[in-house]
DNA sequence: GGTTTAACTGAACGCTCGTTCGTTTCCAAT
DNA sequence: ATTGGAAACGAACGAGCGTTCAGTTAAACC
């Protein structure tokens, strides 16, 4: 399947991923054609097939390959300190990461509804695991008094809403770098889960 | 186009526009066929053709028409109060309206990439437009102390994206009504703004 | 009961879709 | 120089697409 030796151009298999990543987060999954897919990449439709077995699995192998990545980069931040400290680093690393990888991040969301049953299971499993690792944080921080919440599953559903709303409107170059985005929220997140008696000193 | 009386069954216009949110929310607009509309409806395709020019417009009208139902929602909320009261009825609001229409808020956030340009600036300058209420309550809540924000517009963003969130999971006879909802998010939206000195005491 | 008229049918248009597969190309090893 | 084999081509398949329109139906009015 690949040459020993990319001779004439970049490797085949890794543009159609670009292309097709880059195509359905501009139109969506159904109004892309394998024939533009294979024209972004400068080959014909047929070509296509050599790489993925079917349309629906090249956007499946998208989306897992996504949510793997977030999970990878989830597991590399470095663990401990108190919940404060790691509600703070997943705060961050959410925002930066999903900043770095808009197109990914819209169609992970946005093409839920265009994944066969089985695909659709599968990687709605590892969107679970991300929010579990959340949800624990906030346990955590319940139990140790640093937050004050009704509620922990519905707040992490809250806050990832809203840190992933940051994508929605993010355009690298705009009035805010990064670090003062990841300041503004952290802020709003850890005011709005803090115990009150802790909000101004966190820890 | 329209009959002095509906003798035989419900009008169609409407049924073909209910039919098409549901299918559109469903599967997405570009995946959803003008035959299976009319299926739903027990019509042949032609006969949509005598209720809208085309699918684009179809599509829009929808759109469209939630916006507006959206922001006359919001003009008819009792005005006036303190900032804190009017951020608080916002809040409500947002939730009860969005948790009430699934299909036409779906359909709004997620075919935006499915409008052609006219339509999508025009649906666009309507959200544009409900933002706008919302960060004028933060505004002037900053300007009576009552919330400390380092940016009204980001705040806006945050707080909308966090409260459409509740759309993603929320499904009527789950575990929470939705005034627990409501009231655990108000509780989130209050606490994340609220000027450190007034966090407790609202007012 | 005959006429009007709007609603709806159903066939047809040209086109694009996802996918298959026999053929051609061309690098790499002999 | 020849050969082996992977990569890509490009034509073809049946199906379905959005849309049009001449014709059919049936309720409403005189």
């Amino acid at each position: 399947m690949s040459r020993t030796q990319g001779s004439r151009a970049e490797l085949t298999g890794p543009r159609i991923r670009a292309a097709a990543l880059r195509l359905f987060a501009r139109h969506g999954f159904a109004a892309v054609s394998m024939r533009q897919i294979a024209a972004e990449v400068g080959v014909q439709a047929g070509t296509l097939y050599s790489y993925t077995p079917d349309k629906q699995s090249l956007l499946a192998s998208l989306m897992e390959g996504h949510m793997e990545e977030l999970l990878e980069a989830l597991a590399a931040l470095p663990a401990g300190g108190t919940p404060t400290e790691q509600l703070e680093r997943f705060t961050r690393h959410h925002i930066r990461f999903h900043a770095a990888r808009p197109e990914a991040v819209f169609v992970a969301y946005m093409e839920l509804h265009s994944l066969e049953p089985d695909n659709f299971a599968r990687i709605e499993a590892l969107r679970g695991r991300y929010e579990d690792a959340l949800q624990q944080i906030l346990e955590d921080g319940c139990a140790t008094g640093a937050f004050a919440l009704p509620d922990t599953k519905l707040t992490t559903l809250a806050l990832i809403a809203m840190l992933t709303g940051v994508n929605t409107w993010f355009r690298e170059g705009g009035r805010l770098d990064l670090d003062g985005i990841e300041a503004i929220y952290w802020q709003l997140v850890q005011k709005a889960v803090a115990a009150p008696d802790t909000a101004r000193a966190p820890r």
